[in-house]
DNA sequence: CCGGGAGGAGAGGTCC
DNA sequence: GGACCTCTCCTCCCGG
């Protein structure tokens, strides 16, 4: 039998004791993960360093995976609307 | 904190209490400036909202706003490049 | 071409009319907005040369101001972690 | 046409293959990199319906997160404004 | 479908 | 004057 069950008294602070380590483990596991992303995000960043040390343009070269990661049709729907926004204030003025 | 402050004016009263006004005076130009600053980016952000309201598509919308503000030739010169990439990895890789 | 057809270009064609002026008064009022922000930001780095110019530290200048405008919310955000434990360990929930 | 313009149509041609080529690995090293830090994504989300299914308040659970990686540094920046407002005030030179 | 929060891109400032 | 780096703003995505 176990202890809990023995004590009533007990049964709240171990409840409230299990929610903390609950809790803890929670944010260790969270902790870890986002370091691990975080790792990456640098790599990447490491990369596009590279890729300008190499005379890429990092701002297009971004441009393009962006392109890449995104559905044609929504990107064309998008500088449609653009062009008609251009057109309605005078194409000129860009 | 505030006996080291006190112990730091007692120290050299006179010199340091005209830089303090001066800096004071400073710090509230310098905020008030800043306030205003951001209130007209509400303002700016709110325009942003109405146009929305009005159905208009406020991401296509900031991007026209952003060519104009901006030299045709740049632009084209980033567009170049842009192609030029996508061309290499080839282009139907968008 | 029919009455129908000619109602409807000219309903179409108001409408567009009145999109495009409404698309040019918003396009107006946020350049407008953006001029003055900007305006106020010169502003600002002028008072930030006046500083520099009476022998202030700018960099610290620019640290402290910052610092002020970041300390109310620290606060109010350090004070709040207390409940948000709370919240976090299921207190209130289920 | 000449040698020399020939060899320098080579030299071009070399160098834009191996620049299409690098440009490629990037890219590809890119985008590897990127679809492992959105599995990392995913896991965290994971683990915050697991949460969740726990009985937490998953959005104190994230601010309690955010937090925590928020206050070393805001701890270190509020010791150092005394030092700050010492430069601001012009002590350590101009 | 909207609002809020997290992540990324761009702008500005500092240092070399 | 250029590169890095911080900071603000914009965009996207999740949760309600």
């Amino acid at each position: 039998m176990s202890a809990v069950a023995k004590k009533k008294e007990s049964a709240s602070a171990d409840a409230s004791s299990f929610a903390k380590s609950q809790l803890r483990a929670l944010v260790e596991r969270i902790e870890r993960l986002e370091e691990e992303k975080k790792a990456l995000a640098d790599d990447i960043r490491e990369v596009y360093g590279e890729a300008k040390a190499n005379g890429f343009d990092t701002k297009a070269l971004r441009a393009v995976v962006r392109m890449r990661g995104q559905e044609p049709a929504e990107r064309q729907e998008f500088e449609a609307i653009v062009e008609l926004y251009r057109d309605a204030l005078g194409i000129g003025g860009n």
